[in-house]
DNA sequence: AATGGAGGCAACCGCGAGCTG
DNA sequence: GCAGCTCGCGGTTGCCTCCAT
């Protein structure tokens, strides 16, 4: 398959966005709808990539987008729902109405990451080497899909707040789960983990695919999985 | 007041999935 | 079934701001 270029083949813009560019992006945007992505720069007059306008209006510019501090709630459901499901930003973008995917990223490398792993505090040393992303991406599987207990070797972790009231210690394997997130089996199934959903070790989309396990009972097997081979 | 390092955030890049002809 | 295209996602980068010295 052959990759359609992109933007710096054309002397397309790249960079932070002015005003002016908002502006003809929103109001082209709420005239015409978006359609094709592609398509819409050269429609709207930009001369920017339509990867960009759409990162641009989904993050940015979309009414119903969020800005401002999170607040503790959000903090703990992206905390909860990163030790589900990793770094699936997306997914978890989901639960929060009104943040988006990068934000939440960027909340999460910034301040929850930190906060929850202040020993294992990401190499700073030179924090703009360079890393094959290849590499990269095959060496932190085991991080990508059980940061939690890749990171504290335990089925257990901690919140730590600002004022410390509301710290909370969580037992994946023994609470309920949709005690304090009724809704969001919805989510894990029907969005992440339905048919053939997650199969990057091959094994997780038959698996979950059993139909005589419930799914919290399916939650509980692979925490424990997980556990295990965290401490293999 | 100058400067250098660290942190935060916006934006870019590359890949994979899904859709269509 | 295949090729080409678009879209969305997650990782990474680069710039800007803040703060300590």
């Amino acid at each position: 398959m052959v990759r359609a270029p992109c933007c710096e083949a054309m002397g397309l813009k790249k960079g932070p966005w002015t005003p002016e560019e908002d502006s003809i992006l929103v109001s082209y945007i709420q005239t015409h709808g978006h359609g094709n992505w592609r398509a819409l720069p050269k429609k709207a007059g930009l001369l920017r990539c339509g990867k960009s306008c759409r990162l641009r209006w989904t993050n940015y510019l979309r009414p119903d987008v969020k800005r401002g501090d999170f607040s503790k709630e959000e903090e703990e459901t992206i905390i909860y729902m990163h030790a589900m499901l990793g770094n699936r930003w997306s997914a978890i973008a989901a639960k929060l109405p009104g943040r988006t995917d990068n934000e939440i990223k960027n909340f999460w490398h910034t301040h929850l990451k930190k906060r929850l792993n202040p020993n294992q505090d990401i190499k700073k040393s030179n924090p703009r080497e360079k890393v094959n992303p290849k590499e990269h991406r095959e060496n932190t599987f085991e991080e990508q899909n059980s940061p939690l207990l890749i990171q504290n070797e335990s089925p257990f972790f901690e919140i730590k707040t600002e004022n410390n009231t509301a710290d909370m210690k969580h037992s994946f394997i023994n609470d309920s789960f949709e005690e304090y997130f009724p809704e969001f089996d919805e989510i894990l199934w029907s969005e992440e983990f339905a048919v053939g959903g997650e199969e990057e070790d091959g094994s997780m989309g038959q698996s979950f695919g059993q139909p005589s396990l419930r799914n919290e009972d399916a939650i509980t097997f692979w925490l424990k999985l997980l556990a295990e081979s965290g401490n293999l």
